[in-house]
DNA sequence: CTTCTGACTGGGA
DNA sequence: GTCCCAGCCAGAA
């Protein structure tokens, strides 16, 4: 269920998270992509990712921050001494499968955005 | 108001 | 394919 009050009226800090809210399990992202729905373009790829980095545990719990990757398919965490690892399980456990290098294939897993919920 | 940092991206070597 | 450098956006001090 996606609620879309106000959209505009959420600061670009929130609107990030309830995309990545939107994804679906078993699929992954991109900040670029992310940043591109939001604001159309993918120079916003910091911000989204400084917005997850802002994520409390609870928040966490809610919001699908595993499912969000950098444009190569690689996990970017900056704790990686707190959840990279846990993530690529998470991710395991949702079905994603990771190459020789932690790489995934956005080929496959690649969310296209609402696109696939309109 | 200005300044810095940040879970990023793109292009070049 | 990988690695390095520079650029853009948003939020906090």
């Amino acid at each position: 269920m996606m609620q879309e009050e106000k959209p505009e009226t959420i600061p670009f800090f929130k609107q990030a998270i309830e995309m990545v809210k939107c994804i679906p399990a078993g699929e992954v992202t991109t900040y670029g992509q992310i940043s591109l729905l939001l604001s159309g373009t993918v120079r916003g790829a910091r911000a989204v990712g400084y917005a997850l980095a802002a994520l409390s545990e609870e928040e966490g719990k809610v919001v699908p921050w595993w499912r969000v990757v950098n444009v190569r398919g690689r996990i970017s965490n900056s704790n990686s001494h707190h959840g990279a690892t846990r993530q690529r399980a998470l991710l395991e456990d949702e079905g994603i499968e990771f190459g020789p290098d932690e790489c995934i294939d956005l080929a496959r897993y690649g969310w296209d955005g609402p696109e696939g919920h309109f």
